[in-house]
DNA sequence: TCCCAGGACAGCA
DNA sequence: TGCTGTCATGGG
């Protein structure tokens, strides 16, 4: 990894951040194509991605919190060689090579996860937006992504802006929120950290996996959701518990093989219905 | 029109 | 503990 940190910019050159791969993989909601690139979202902070080259231009007002947020000191070289296989494995990570986990705003991860329960990426993208759109801080161009407190405007509005039968658990997780149900998480350890997420209305398994990958970097789990699934089935002969057979095979880098199967197989089956 | 989606939850055996 | 039906909504 080689990059540069400027005023207003983060220079990136390294074959492993893409900045399709890393930003349509399935972790973030909120962010939007443009014809020179994307615009990312986090919590209130903005970042203008661009592509000159072999160089990713990351424009933004804070680089040292988009440094992290893209998680620029990690080696991803190296969690490659280290998970490759020959086979399904190494095919994922050359098909999505450049991906890289976001480190996300623990709050907008939370409700965007509740969001993402048996949905379709764009319509939580859109129920997102309009969540920002109607409650969150105006930064001059564009939407913070609302504070807990904001969020606590009860279960109808949820339902006005077509969440479904996630505004409750919208609703009553922000309000537990605000009340402080996070305050320790940062300091649990992974375990008790997804206990305290599974008590918060409409954060089963799979939705508090999630949480700790891309909130707060625990890369030693492995969410298994439908497509997930689809891989286990697929090519490791299936069966009851996938979680566990994941994580015993890849270890701390499970999230990391996750996203990199998650994508692959999600991308690979839309190709096969055009 | 129908199946499905980054599933969770309550009720039941 | 494990299984099953149900829950809104709209993408494809």
């Amino acid at each position: 990894m080689s990059y540069i940190i400027c005023d207003n910019c983060i220079e990136v050159r390294d074959e492993f951040f893409v900045p399709k791969h890393t930003l349509e993989c399935g972790q973030l909601f909120r962010y939007e194509e443009t014809p020179d690139g994307y615009v990312v979202y986090a919590g209130n902070r903005r970042a203008i991605l661009s592509t000159r080259g072999d160089t990713v231009i990351i424009g933004c007002d804070d680089t040292e919190y988009f440094r992290r947020y893209f998680d620029l000191d990690t080696d991803y070289s190296s969690i490659r060689t280290r998970i490759a296989d020959g086979g399904i494995i190494s095919e994922a990570e050359n098909f999505g090579k450049g991906i890289r986990i976001l480190k996300q705003e623990l709050f907008e991860t939370v409700m965007s996860f509740i969001i993402s329960a048996n949905n379709h990426i764009p319509r939580i993208k859109r129920i997102i937006s309009r969540i920002c759109r109607d409650l969150g801080d105006d930064m001059g161009g564009y939407r913070a992504f609302p504070s807990p407190e904001k969020m606590c405007v009860g279960e109808d509005y949820y339902k006005e802006i077509g969440a479904g039968y996630r505004a409750a658990y919208l609703a009553e997780s922000a309000r537990a929120i605000a009340d402080g149900a996070l305050e320790e998480i940062e300091q649990a350890d992974t375990e008790s950290a997804g206990a305290m997420l599974m008590k918060l209305k409409g954060v089963g398994r799979k939705v508090a996996d999630c949480i700790l990958l891309f909130g707060l970097g625990r890369t030693n789990l492995f969410p298994i959701d439908t497509w997930t699934r689809k891989v286990y089935n697929d090519y490791y002969g299936g069966g009851k518990d996938a979680r566990s057979f994941f994580l015993n095979k890849f270890g701390s880098d499970a999230g990391y093989a996750q996203q990199y199967l998650y994508y692959y197989k999600r991308e690979l089956e839309k190709y096969r219905r055009v």
